[in-house]
DNA sequence: TATTGTTATACTCTATAACTATA
DNA sequence: TATAGTTATAGAGTATAACAATA
């Protein structure tokens, strides 16, 4: 696991350990929640809707970094099988706002303590202090607010 | 740019962190190296293969997190452009060991500045004392020993 | 003219698995 | 039997751009 090979400058590079972490615990959290068909990127865009009721689609894709162009695929999904409903505000009509139904709020709610588990637990190696010094700096580096 | 919505119990996940942040700072690296031709994917693998003569490509392909499959096509893509020697060692007729050409030396030295700098640049909101501790706590995560 | 969302194409990378050559 | 690498197929998501409807 270790690099017993040397990356040199790279190793000084927020962007390449950025890169190297995100992909060592997205695959652990995405081997624990595949083995429970739980689609993790489906269970954010439907925790987003829930919390957030009426929020417009491309809004939501811009905060997620999702395309609008992938977010047009992903949220027709959603709507064909029941979970999330689009509408046409009257006070814009060419906007599309989001809003969960009962069955997609009760999928929320069966999967978000194994979806938020398998999260926690795909962090082995950071304290709690760790962890939230590091959430701290990885807000700033996404632009958003402090906690 | 900041979350006007809320993502609940996600905002206090760093998977969920790291995949925002690391998305912010790629497409920024992204947008400017791609505008000059600089594929980093590829300057990646020069720059290891130059560092660490001899490398599996298996070896290499862990390290940098992509699957062998993929590996097998890129440094392909290398040899055919004369950038990289692919040699299968006495010792284990399996594997294939890397080693960089001279055209393949000369291609990492004349990015080298241009990669680093644009890496540099994409992470405008943290200071150069936030950015080491970062550093440190993705190392962790990586699985990676201290510097 | 600009914005919101849709559609379409080409491309990159992954997930999966079967396959070979060698150990 | 296990390991290093290759190949093939299906799928997800991106980059790009053109497009319709609305502001």
């Amino acid at each position: 696991m270790a690099p017993a090979i040397s990356f040199g400058p790279m190793e000084n590079s927020i962007g390449f350990l950025l890169r190297i972490a995100q992909l060592t615990v997205s695959e652990a959290t995405f081997a624990e929640l595949n083995r429970r068909d739980v689609p993790i990127g489906e269970f954010t865009i439907l925790l987003s809707v829930d919390l957030n009721p009426g929020i417009r689609q491309g809004v939501l894709a811009d905060r997620l970094r999702i395309k609008w162009s992938s977010m047009t695929k992903l949220v027709r999904s959603l709507e064909e099988r029941g979970l999330v409903v689009r509408q046409v505000p009257p006070d814009d009509r060419r906007a599309i706002a989001l809003s969960i139904t009962d069955e997609g709020h009760a999928r929320v709610e069966s999967h978000k303590a194994l979806v938020l588990g398998a999260i926690e637990r795909s962090v082995p190696t950071l304290n709690e202090q760790e962890k939230q010094i590091l959430l701290g700096l990885l807000r700033k580096v996404a632009g958003w607010p402090p906690l």
